[in-house]
DNA sequence: AGTGGAAATGAAAACGGTTGTCACTTTCTC
DNA sequence: GAGAAAGTGACAACCGTTTTCATTTCCACT
């Protein structure tokens, strides 16, 4: 683990929001932080090949990034300010693999993402 | 409403899968349509405006469009073949109203996207 | 410490989907 | 029909991302 990977790292576990690979290269710079931004994008495409970091399209189709913990979890994203929840949907796996099972899939995965207006940001 | 715009929407009618723009480009093109590729952007950004259309943003950044269907469901998607069976899922449209419900959010929509390989690649 | 090979780095160029420009054409509206 | 408004499309610009490739760093083994 390089020392601009460990920043890479250290940076996106200071905050819990889905953040772009251009944000986090600009606070690592700004910070003072030698590294350039290849290395970023590298780095957060390795942590995210590895299942530290999850990874989704914001409508405008930049990436975004963040950390994750390892248990299997979906998200529940705040369309204004960007807040993440992390939850569990025991639902829907089930209703995943059964779907899944009763058109004769196997090796099933699923991705699932809920988008909505935080409390904060509907005030 | 012009024969441009006719014609993507036409050709948008045509599969209920969601199409990324450069391809119903191509489909109009070798058809014989002649359109231009900014036309058709502008055509589906203003169908998708007018709330007729849906967009999302796939893994690769590309966006890709679909008319809003009459019925909302979800994809099962083969991932060697590609093969796309469209299924309903009451229970992941209960679960994901009531885990957003808990934490506050409204306006709530979600994404969720199966996949696995089909019986036939399976075999 | 020394060495050799693998992995990582980063500046710059390439890439690709999307959007802006602007002169021109089509389509409405009276 | 005439004038206004909207739409068109070839092309260039934009911007996030990826590739390239020469250079540097890391690491295992002597």
């Amino acid at each position: 683990m390089s020392r601009q990977r460990t920043a890479v790292r250290q940076e996106l576990a200071k905050e819990s929001a889905f953040r772009s690979a251009q944000e986090i290269y600009a606070r690592l710079r700004s910070a003072g932080n030698r590294v350039g931004l290849t290395t970023v994008y590298r780095a957060l495409q390795a942590l995210a090949d590895g299942g530290e970091v999850d990874v989704l399209r914001s409508d405008d189709g930049e990436a975004a990034y963040r950390l994750c913990s390892q248990s299997h979890h979906h998200h529940l994203v705040c369309r204004d300010c960007g807040r993440t929840v992390e939850v569990e949907g025991r639902a829907v796996e089930r209703w995943a693999d059964q779907v899944a099972g009763r058109h004769g899939f196997t090796g099933v995965e699923h991705t699932v993402e809920v988008f909505g207006t935080c409390a904060d940001c509907s005030a």
